[in-house]
DNA sequence: GCCGGCGCTATAT
DNA sequence: TAGCGCCGGC
């Protein structure tokens, strides 16, 4: 959903460009937004149980259009629901399943145009079809990660690990996550995005010819993330009546989000929801403290570093449960469920990719290699011969990622033999790409020999791991120097999907140009001292991909939001520390500053609100039942009450829940909103703080019921019972499909029929979990392991 | 002027 | 699913 508003607001600073600017540079891909546009390739299908993946076909021509341009995708697909989301959730669910009834109604009375108006509303992406993405992703070797909740919460930290250099999604709330550079809108025929760099929000104005606009100029990281947070977002619905515009006028003007809060309710004209300044700073904790996948430490982290003195139970389970690292690491490789934390399933386990490196050609289908036919039946066995066009396999300028030694998948077997280079014949691909590649490689040592990298710099490791972080990640290994080549025949339709559109004149220029000098790299060389770095907008800077690292992570130290009276005035932001045009990259930094992660970040004045600090939770396993989680739109959905001027109602209503913030204890609000605000934290012992300690606790009460729900799936391996199918409330995303006969359960134990049926290897009657053997059995199949070796032959375009 | 509900649209081929 | 424009309400 991201943030109403907030890209027509920051209209002015996004910039159209051209994909080869960021040549050589590893971007993050949120890859169910690739995946919801491919549903719309097959969504009939889909709704009717027919076995496809021409969604992964759609995704992947994705992935080699940004590998065509020397970019190299990192993938990062959805996890788990976070407990604030799972409102959201619901209400998709049943719009899908009317959507779903509706169709095949239409389609039973030959509607069928109807009927598949229909069905593209009722389809929906579920791990499962993320998995057979990632199969597909596997075989070319591109570096992918299941988040272990929030796809936008890993990607950012993917940004600010300096793993990727910039984040390509459709979501605004990367930006609220802190993000540098977000790419927006793939425009897969101009080869362009619209990018918008953090570094331009002091551009930002607020001018009278866009209504939309607002100000940044001189905000802070905190002050956005405020905003965005009081206009509405996805884990907190707004005071009703404010809205973006509003957020940030009064925020302007009030400085704190306290304050913007007591101020509306003081007006009366607005009911601000019963305990929301809480909730305001859970949503907070959502967009900071994530639970995110480290793929070097193979381990969940939080997306920034949290203050265990003030951190609780609440704030711990809000942004995402531990995972013992095994079960992390599974649900980061997409071998197991992240929603239920089963073995992931494969519901196309007939899908079997295989690397494009080179084309296979069987000898028995060698002979009709010339044959046309696009019947399906002669697709099968007749090689796909897609000239031009299915030459481009893997960019071979991307250098081969080392392989972690951690990292316990095996690399996937690559076909040995070699076209291309070995065969002495290149295809225009490969003139185009070994010419990029000697490009780059001599641009590389320039780098080197000037101290400096043209990329990104693993943090963990801290040599530089351009243009591949040499970090270890749920990656397979990058077959060695993979080349252009034909890509594999003898597949089925289904398995087709090779094919990336491109034009000569493109690759001309291309080959000419190189494309190959960054700013990053032209800035390089500048100094600045990241340690002063403030995160103040500063007006007007433009654009330069340099900013990424240093600038990545948002965060501050506390300073105007706990410390106001230190920021009599915004115009104290307006001016951070230099920001000077050029930037010095991450690896002319010393180890210690390159992470900007430091113990004195900021946690706002969460702590303050949320008493006892408690020591982090081991992992999820260990804990008992009754940790809390909490869902504000339940929350809210109920209770309305006005905390401060209920409907006029001024006089000390009786309430079960003494609120901190109502007309009638003045002082205690004045109190309260200081101690908040910077004026000293709460004294334990106060009564005042007993209150809100129950406040607190009674929110996360209500939230309990969310945690068995939604947080205890029936695949989790907590102590306490599950819920069977039919005791569960609700279908979830990965527990339903959508077939002929109408929706129903994946099931943690029933294999769905129509993955039997669309893999008559299985019978119908086959139990549900697949067997440890089964699956290892299925799952070298869909790498390709068990693929038949027959006479090779290679179809090769020459260029010379 | 701003918010927010509503309906429409494109997404791909 | 997300964005956009319209329009009524405040």
């Amino acid at each position: 959903m991201g943030i109403s508003g907030l890209l027509p607001a920051l209209k002015s600073i996004q910039t159209t460009k051209h994909l080869s600017e960021f040549s050589g540079q590893v971007v993050a891909v949120d890859g169910y937004v690739w995946l919801h546009k491919g549903v719309f390739t097959c969504s009939t299908e889909l709704a009717t149980g027919k076995p496809t993946n021409k969604y992964v076909n759609y995704a992947m021509e994705k992935v080699r259009l940004l590998r065509h341009h020397g970019i190299e995708p990192y993938l990062v697909f959805d996890g788990g629901p976070l407990p604030a989301k799972k409102g959201t959730e619901v209400e998709r669910k049943r719009k899908r399943e009317e959507n779903l009834a509706r169709g095949n109604l239409l389609a039973s009375q030959g509607k069928h145009a109807q009927a598949r108006d229909c069905y593209l509303k009722c389809v929906d992406v579920t791990p499962q079809m993320a998995f057979q993405f990632i199969k597909a992703l596997r075989a070319e070797n591109v570096q992918y990660v299941v988040a272990p909740y929030e796809a936008d919460a890993q990607l950012a930290y993917l940004e600010r690990m300096g793993i990727v250099s910039a984040v390509l999604t459709e979501d605004s709330d990367l930006l609220v996550f802190g993000c540098q550079i977000v790419l927006l809108k793939l425009d897969t025929v101009a080869r362009t995005v619209v990018s918008i760099s953090r570094s331009d929000f002091g551009a930002v104005t607020a001018t009278a010819s866009d209504p939309n606009s607002i100000s940044l100029v001189g905000w802070s990281d905190n002050q956005f993330r405020a905003m965005a947070i009081l206009s509405g977002c996805d884990y907190l619905p707004s005071i009703p009546g404010v809205g973006l515009k509003t957020a940030c006028t009064m925020l302007r003007k009030c400085k704190t989000p306290e304050v913007v809060v007591r101020s509306v309710a003081l007006e009366g004209k607005r009911n601000v929801p019963k305990g929301y300044m809480e909730n305001f700073r859970l949503a907070e904790k959502c967009f900071l403290y994530q639970r995110v996948y480290d793929p070097s430490l193979e381990k969940l982290v939080h997306l920034n570093d949290v203050d265990s003195q003030q951190w609780d139970d609440v704030a711990d389970k809000y942004v995402g449960s531990n995972l013992e690292p095994d079960l992390a690491k599974k649900i980061a490789l997409g071998d197991a469920d992240p929603i239920t934390y089963e073995p992931m399933i494969d519901i196309n386990p007939s899908f079997t990719p295989r690397s494009r490196v080179l084309r296979e050609i069987p000898l028995a289908a060698a002979t009709s290699s010339t044959n046309k036919s696009k019947g399906k039946s002669k697709a099968r066995e007749t090689p796909i011969t897609g000239g031009i066009l299915s030459f481009f396999g893997p960019n071979p300028t991307i250098p081969p990622r080392p392989r972690s030694p951690s990292t316990s998948r095996q690399p996937i077997a690559v076909k040995t033999t070699v076209a291309g280079k070995a065969s002495g014949k290149r295809t225009l691909a490969e003139v185009m790409d070994q010419d990029l590649s000697v490009k780059r490689k001599k641009k590389q040592q320039e780098h080197s020999s000037s101290n400096t990298t043209n990329l990104t710099l693993s943090k963990f490791f801290g040599k530089p791991a351009s243009p591949s972080p040499s970090i270890s990640s749920p990656q397979l290994l990058r077959a060695k120097e993979p080349v252009a080549g034909p890509s594999r025949l003898g597949a089925d339709k289904e398995n087709d999907y090779i094919t990336i559109d491109f034009d000569e004149e493109d690759l001309a220029s291309h080959v000419a140009q190189g494309h190959l000098h960054s700013d990053r790299d032209l800035d390089a060389d500048v100094e600045e001292d990241v340690v002063q770095q403030e995160d103040g907008y500063i007006s007007p800077s433009p654009s330069r991909l340099c900013d990424t690292d240093e600038l990545s992570s948002p965060l501050r130290p506390a300073s105007s939001f706990d410390h106001p009276e230190d920021a009599s005035d915004f115009d104290i932001l307006s001016s951070p520390p230099s920001r000077t045009p050029g930037t010095r990259c991450l690896d002319d930094m010393p180890p210690s500053l390159r992470t900007p992660r430091s113990k004195t970040l900021d946690i706002l004045s969460i702590g303050k609100i949320l008493v006892h600090a408690s020591p982090e939770p081991k992992d999820v396993f260990t804990e008992k039942q009754g940790v809390m989680q909490v869902d504000l739109r339940h929350s809210f959905s109920g209770d309305l009450r006005t905390e401060i001027g209920c409907s006029g109602d001024t006089s000390s209503t009786p309430s079960p829940s003494p609120s901190p913030l109502t007309p009638d204890n003045g002082s205690r609000v004045t109190r309260e909103i200081a101690a908040v605000e910077g004026d000293g934290d709460l004294e334990f012992d106060d009564p005042e703080e007993a209150e809100m300690r129950a406040n607190v606790h009674r929110t996360a009460a209500v939230a309990a019921g969310w945690r068995e729900r939604w947080a205890l799936g029936p695949g989790h391996a907590f102590p306490e019972p599950r819920l069977s199918k039919e005791e569960s409330p609700a279908l979830r995303r990965s527990e339903t499909n959508v077939t002929p006969v109408g929706r129903h359960r994946f099931g943690v134990n029933v294999l769905p029929r129509e993955a039997h049926s669309a893999n008559s290897k299985a019978p119908d009657s086959a139990p549900a979990k697949i067997p440890t053997g089964s699956r290892n059995k299925q799952l070298r199949q869909s790498v390709g392991l068990s693929s038949r070796r027959s006479l090779v032959f290679f179809e090769v375009s020459t260029v010379e």
